[in-house]
DNA sequence: GTTTGTGCAAATGCTTTGCAATTTG
DNA sequence: CAAATTGCAAAGCATTTGCACAAAC
């Protein structure tokens, strides 16, 4: 995970959206692409914005809401709602699907995989005959007294 | 459940809380408590601010908005945070805490619960030394194929 | 009576949108 | 060169806040 191989297939995956989609293979596309990808954890938009204009990447805040639609579609991009009003994003972190934990109302987040998530999916999609497309599972946690 | 007996429980239970914290047990309060507890399903604040004027309870949104924060941390209301950018509300389930299918975008909302989502949620507890205070599963699916 | 709460209207801040200039295909 | 995209600035909209009046204690 996370090596220049990865980065090329994930490209060309969007690429393969695009392509898809008839829509225009800009660089800011790519750009913000790729800096969603050398970020760790979770990220907003200004994060986001902050960070290519220090690269000198300079783009607008605007460029990366037109896009970030798009990137959710594409699954190459995640949403999360949780504490803030205003709405976070992590990479797809491809085969492990981690779910969250919350610390003091969002002031840290770790992550943490569990088998039984997978199971209950399954089963979701058996019973309902749905299809799970995705899934986002919170706790919310304080840490205990002797911190 | 969502007898007349439960209801004077739970304003009971936030009685107490205005107590303990000090703070005035205005009619406003309970009429938005009230109101919250005689709703099925999910709601957002514009649903809640219609349906108490629709009763002639005339309130303002401020006030809704003022004692949210409040109706939170007492756990007899819980927040959600899919698929709009805005918030929706749902009263607290006690005992059962139920897990969420969004459907289509948020269309249509379902609810299941599941035994191993509170033995995850005590693995953590003891994996992480953390009291986990609350949690929100969200599944998002798409009805299959042939509807 | 003092302090807290309500509710209007104005402010805030993330997100969206209109539109001219630019770029892609 | 036609159509899509960028990016600025303005608009939108859920939520928050300041403040005068009213209500709780």
């Amino acid at each position: 995970m996370g090596t220049k191989q990865d980065m090329e297939n994930i490209k060309k995956q969007f690429t393969e959206l695009l392509v898809k989609k008839q829509l225009r293979k800009t660089p800011e596309r790519y750009a913000i692409l790729t800096e969603i990808y050398e970020t760790k954890g979770e990220f907003d938009v200004d994060d986001l914005y902050l960070q290519m204009c220090n690269k000198k990447y300079a783009i607008s805040k605007a460029t990366i809401y037109n896009n970030i639609e798009l990137l959710l579609e594409s699954k190459l991009l995640k949403e999360h709602r949780f504490g803030p009003r205003y709405s976070r994003f992590e990479k797809n972190h491809f085969g492990e699907r981690p779910s969250h934990i919350i610390l003091n109302e969002g002031e840290e987040v770790l992550e943490f995989t569990d088998d039984r998530i997978h199971d209950i999916k399954t089963e979701i999609e058996k019973r309902f005959n749905f299809k799970i497309a995705d899934y986002s599972i919170y706790f919310f946690a304080e840490r205990s007294a002797e911190g």
